[in-house]
DNA sequence: GAAGTTACCTAACGTTGTTAGGTATATGAC
DNA sequence: GTCATATACCTAACAACGTTAGGTAACTTC
């Protein structure tokens, strides 16, 4: 009878080993430079017996981020205790920012690669990017019904893409063009809490910017 | 002695019609998912007819590009005429939104992926994004210069990738995820132009955001 | 002990980008 | 005119990719 929970515990420990390959060397060259055989040949395996705990190469990737994306809405949850909403899209930004720096390939995947149906039938309701997104946009109407916004800023869905793009925008330049040598990068953390702050500045009323 | 102009005209005109199908390709399907095979069927040519008029693929769709980026130097070259180094700023915003939306294709191959090295030895200096950015950098560095820009604003480095990044994340965004069900994509041009005016009045000191 | 399941392997398929090597035609020199 | 050379293209193939069909040996169940 205890061999059949040491088969299971052996299938698990296989599966494990295959994924702990798997995302070392997508996050070291990308996941369009790692094959299947060189994952394989890693552990010491052949291809095909990934093909047993895996449906294919993108349901292995999609697999390894689940994971990770619970980590950015349970930041997003964190944050979501702040009260103020303008405080509040601030720490979302900075979370968001942190997300994508502590979990790159994953970030790639979700937010850089165009996907047709990548959809876990699994998951109730909406995969945890769409949370995180509604979680933003929540925010974003929160802080224009405070009334200290610009007057321009009336369209909660648009501040939310305005907020997301901007930070967006400075991970996947950073991911992509990093050596590029005609940039200066300067350190992304800060260069992102600065955007944050020029951004919300932006956003705000004339005589609301005190707070900054 | 005709006969010779007449081959190296066909020998262009082959090499045009390669381009031409190439180019259709690319920006219906993306560059990945477009083959030498499909590319060469479709003017009824064998895939290796191509590499006698390009290196590889690569090199064809860096050729393919090269005009349109004379397109955004050019277009950011008009720009340059603008006194006002924040006017300028808003106006290279606006010129480079409409040379994503205008060449969807080569703003993915420039902005979008990642490269070892497609620099031409060919352009005696640095290649025409690179001209592009030295360009934004020194707008920026004018308008810290007027003094009208908030304290923290000193870098003019840090300021172009500020302004860069943002624009640059609502295209990416949009084009990875423009039939993402969770987001109700604006018109882009009008949230681009709405960003840079938040962008704009939160990079301006109080008391200099009348202008807008 | 028979039947079925599991975990893996060998071998192969159909694609991809790319290349070696051949052929037919046109050019240029004598 | 003839002959070496260059051009423009083709056939056939290579290596590498993701993936699959089908086999084998060990184990579980009855």
């Amino acid at each position: 009878m205890g061999s059949t929970e040491r088969r299971t515990r052996e299938r698990a420990e296989t599966r494990e080993r295959i994924m702990e390959a798997a995302r070392e060397m997508f996050v070291r060259h990308g996941h369009e430079a790692t094959t299947m055989r060189a994952i394989a040949a890693e552990i010491e395996y052949t291809p095909t017996a990934i093909y047993h705990h895996f449906r294919n190469k993108e349901a292995l990737l999609t697999e390894l981020c689940t994971a990770d994306f619970r980590a950015l809405a349970g930041a997003f949850q964190k944050v979501g205790r702040i009260e103020d909403p303008i405080e509040r899209l601030r720490r979302v930004g900075k979370a968001y920012v942190t997300f994508a720096i502590d979990h790159p390939m994953q970030y790639q995947l979700l937010f850089m690669t165009r996907h047709v149906g990548h959809v876990e039938p699994g998951a109730a309701r909406g995969d945890p990017g769409e949370d995180a997104y509604a979680f933003l946009r929540e925010t974003c109407a929160a802080a224009i019904a405070t009334g200290r916004l610009w007057r321009k800023l009336d369209d909660a869905e648009e501040l939310a893409q305005i907020a997301w793009s901007s930070l967006h925008g400075l991970i996947a330049l950073h991911v992509v063009k990093r050596e590029h040598g005609a940039v200066e990068w300067r350190d992304i953390r800060k260069t992102a809490a600065l955007m944050n702050d020029v951004l919300i500045r932006g956003m705000l009323k004339r005589g609301q910017q005190e707070t900054i």
